[in-house]
DNA sequence: AAGTGGTCTAGACCACGCC
DNA sequence: GCGTGGTCTAGACCACTTC
């Protein structure tokens, strides 16, 4: 059929084919051998083109069985969660964070479930609100293990956020992430200039180190924020 | 050093050395040939390995700049968007879903953007309370381009819910999926039990085919709801 | 210019899973 | 059993990027 010589066209070609109903939504398509007949090319090429369609959930492949169009489309979105610092300045706008509240306390009974520390275990609290353009853009409460971050401790927050310097610092093994949506508190309303129990939208984070819990971080955004994807 | 005989067990031994800081981040680390001499097999595999730890974002690679390890660990988190039955099933949880209204409509303002048909384009609107364990669970309201799915104008909706038939039926080449906070309407505060005003979660998603939009979705999710994933 | 990853081949053997 | 995808090799050439 059409000329192929590199797996991008390989699987460029089988999209094409899924998407046009030459083959239908769970049929059976043709072996590796028979296609890389076809596209003039090796098994290896029409392996990966087919590999990577699999893992993208587009097919899926079966030893013996062979390779099935796949019959729900994979309703997957892949969610990249920036640093704030650079999430503002890609939309052209200017940032700046302040450090509100630094100090240590024991970990909040809330947070039990999701940091795995010995009770009076004493964790370091920041609170931290961004802007973009000087406006209030995002607040944030963070409750940081430094046993297992001993620099975070000492580290100087006013010129790099604590968002900042443990995306860079503290490499974590696992993690969890919420959406949600909150009511906005007597603080939070004045902070953002909404009236007391407004909706705002809101994420949580944790983040661990094999079984060490690192960072439990809770993020505020302003009245009217989306929070975008695009599959 | 160590035997390895697969690319799982390199990309294994390559995350190893990177978690236990052997390889810090920011630096080089050995080119294809040599891993492949240290790890006796050949350089194919290596590759694999590599490229696999590229896309995850735990390496960056460039042509004669080497592999280095990323320095910002991979901030992605993977979201399945699950048919609403599905989800409330999986938790043991008896669903049931019930139309509440289903006629035509022109395109509202605030579809312009996502949705490029015809400013007089009838569209198929359609709202949905979906409930678990008979308890009021996500409210749906939906706008179908009925021209890009023909069958589901004649579709009976009372046993399978628009989402459920619209995901087995209606494949999308793209889509766009937003998450946002709501204040419950008067409709909303009464079908939730909540306060109007009340903090409610919600998403909104686009999907496509080729250039034609297929449907409109905005789900909102009963008080309290957590969107949640794991990474 | 030279070193690196990116792609590709031809061939091989293996593991799985339907029969 | 036996056909399928999964893995792997040894070698080759190419494309890109830094030098």
């Amino acid at each position: 059929m059409r000329e192929a010589n590199s797996w991008r066209q390989i699987r460029d070609e089988v999209v094409r084919r899924i998407n046009e109903r030459v083959w239908q939504p769970g049929a059976l398509i043709p072996n590796e051998a028979d296609l890389a007949e076809e596209f003039h090319c090796g098994r290896t090429m029409v392996n990966r083109a087919l590999r990577e369609l699999a893992t993208a959930g587009i097919v899926t492949r079966k030893r013996k069985a062979g390779t099935r169009v796949a019959i729900n489309p994979p309703h997957k979105a892949v969610f990249t969660i920036p640093i704030i610092r650079e999430e503002v300045e890609s939309k052209g706008s200017s940032y700046r964070h302040s450090l509100l509240i630094r100090d240590q306390r024991e970990r909040p009974a809330f947070l039990a479930g999701a940091f795995r520390v010995a009770d009076d275990t004493p964790l370091i609290y920041t609170e931290t609100m961004h802007f973009s353009d000087n406006q209030p853009y995002i607040h944030e409460e963070r409750y940081t293990n430094h046993v297992a971050v001993p620099d975070f401790a000492d580290f100087n927050l006013d010129r790099i956020s604590a968002n900042e310097w443990l995306v860079q610092n503290a490499p974590y093994t696992g993690g969890e992430l919420s959406f949600f949506a909150v009511q906005a508190d007597a603080k939070l309303a004045r902070t953002f200039d909404v009236a007391e129990g407004y909706a705002l939208f809101a994420t949580e984070r944790s983040t661990w180190y094999q079984e060490n819990p690192i960072t439990h971080v809770r993020l505020i955004y302003r009245p009217g924020y989306r929070m975008r994807t695009s599959f």
